[in-house]
DNA sequence: TCCAATAAGTCTTGATTTAAGACTATATCG
DNA sequence: CGATATAGTCTTAAATCAAGACTTATTGGA
């Protein structure tokens, strides 16, 4: 049988595996996490994920591909650059932060949770509430129907009788 | 250098870390994108995934260890067991969806979103928003300040003179 | 001038993980 | 009995990752 391929992900008719096709790798959004950290630079990163520098290079190579992360130069001679979140980037923070708080919850440290974060608006910490972008009330999965759209067909399966 | 191997992520002082130890590899969370769409089989994450069974295998018996999905029997004679969601499964939703959402979002496909999502409380299609959970207002990365809780040591280098 | 340090990588080798697909186990159906 | 169905396990080869040495460019100090 034919597998998936991993780079065979990003070609699927489906948000989620082209998604993942971007940062579904085991270290992706762990650097993501440290970006958000306002970490910046690529000794900073290896100190900080312990991740060998060859993957490291790849991943943010990629990512700048992809600009998620942008090059910013920080000094001439030599010129030096710095891993910084786009737009595109920035917007994966709801993402994440699910991430975290489901954490957070299901894997509780003695302490409570290492990070906190504080709603600058409001001024309270906070978790995070997915909520509905129509009626603004928070949705679990059980709120949510699903509907496919009619995709362009790709296969046929053409049965002998 | 020591790099981290991934086994020992779970041990880390982060919660993001911890949560990618049970579902940051490569398949895990199309995984549970598909057991949100109701499959529930074996054979049928195998064929809508196109995954290696020994690799699906393992990943089910983690996420049934870690209490995200259960097994559940469908029939006797031979037992036949399903997977199903448990409610720390469900709780990823919100992840997912804007993961899904930020996908619809950059890598967008002809025809609009493979799948819309409809909100049953309000009855509109609906895309994800972060919320506070304080005051119920969106929050973007921009909006939130970090606090380090402080963290019980766990080395302590010592630095001869 | 020469040597060490800094920053950001690249390269090589051996270990780990994954893909492909054959094989196993159990029970029903014809 | 033999074929089918479901849910796996096992083996081998390919792909990916970890560890750490090496490279390049420049500055600062002896």
């Amino acid at each position: 049988m034919d597998r998936m391929r991993w780079n065979d992900l990003a070609k699927e008719d489906c948000s989620l595996s082209r998604t993942l096709a971007v940062i579904g790798d085991r270290w992706t959004l762990l650097i993501l996490r440290d970006a958000f950290l306002r970490v910046r630079r690529f000794e900073d990163f290896e100190a900080s994920l312990k991740i060998a520098r060859r993957v490291l290079s790849e991943r943010l190579a990629l990512l700048v591909e992809e600009e998620i992360l942008k090059k910013v130069p920080y000094q001439e001679r030599p010129v030096r650059f710095e891993y910084r979140l786009t737009e595109k980037g920035l917007d994966l923070y709801p993402a994440i932060l699910s991430l975290v708080h489901w954490g957070d919850r299901h894997y509780p440290t003695k302490n409570g949770p290492p990070i906190v974060h504080n709603h600058l608006n409001c001024g309270h910490d906070f978790r995070s509430v997915l909520a509905c972008s129509q009626c603004g009330e928070a949705v679990g999965a059980r709120d949510v129907a699903v509907r496919r759209r009619a995709a362009t067909p790709r296969k046929r399966r053409i049965r002998a009788s």
